[in-house]
DNA sequence: CGTTCGATTTTCT
DNA sequence: GAAAATCGAACGT
């Protein structure tokens, strides 16, 4: 909740050539920006603190590797603003953004969020329960963050760049204001030699990150 | 503080 | 049948 860090510069939809974006030219983008999900219960914002790449048919890491287009993967291939979902280890959720053009399968997982006023914690705490004390433990996670916000399959295929939509993003910050690191990316060892690319994007000192770079290179958009 | 390990089920080989 | 873009409890130091 560090508002006065970064004033809004206007409330809107995030502007649609994003979406066409390689996955590691928008994942750094996408930091500041507020996700907003609407359920039954209410609305929750909150804003985007950690992102990851994961870049077409060549990326190791990607579950599109080699161009693999399976049931899970097809969302992956459609044009960019579609939102992913799968179930990772049996019990968690992952939240992707597709970005680029439709064949030309692209993502950015949303690692952390946090909350932005006290009433959109509150809600969060709700749908995570115990373990959803302090920042990291409320939404510091991509497995986190999707339980705090009830994120689930239902969304896999929906879009995120449409004001209907239970789940959407909203442009409001200056990415250009933001103190960026760049880091390796988590839990991907089987990527080889990709899996200590730098693909991975945070906002510095934000306590919603649970899991630091030694080296916490600044990345500076141009 | 740190590391290790089990949970749980979809997905793909 | 094995692995998985993770998490949190249970240990050890």
């Amino acid at each position: 909740m560090n508002r006065k860090d970064n004033e809004p510069s206007g409330y809107g939809l995030v502007p649609p050539e994003l979406y066409r974006l390689p996955a590691l030219q928008a994942a750094p983008l996408l930091l500041g920006q507020h996700l907003v999900r609407r359920t039954e219960d209410g609305e929750i914002r909150c804003r985007i603190v950690e992102t990851e790449s994961y870049g077409g048919i060549e990326d190791k890491g990607s579950h599109a590797f080699g161009g693999r287009r399976t049931a899970r993967t097809d969302v992956m291939f459609r044009e960019g603003g579609t939102i992913y979902v799968y179930l990772i280890y049996g019990m968690y959720h992952c939240l992707n953004v597709v970005t680029a053009g439709e064949g030309d399968p692209h993502a950015v997982l949303i690692r952390a969020v946090e909350p932005l006023t006290d009433a959109d914690a509150a809600l969060m705490r709700v749908y995570r329960g115990k373990a959803g004390r302090n920042p990291s433990g409320l939404s510091g996670g991509p497995g986190k963050l999707c339980r705090a916000l009830r994120i689930d399959k239902s969304l896999n295929g929906l879009r995120i760049d449409s004001g209907g939509s239970p789940l959407r993003l909203e442009q409001v910050e200056h990415p250009k204001a933001l103190d960026i690191v760049q880091a390796p990316g988590i839990n991907i060892p089987y990527a080889g030699e990709y899996a200590e690319l730098p693909w991975r994007f945070y906002l510095r000192n934000n306590p919603y990150i649970s899991v630091k770079d030694k080296l916490e290179t600044p990345f500076i958009l141009s």
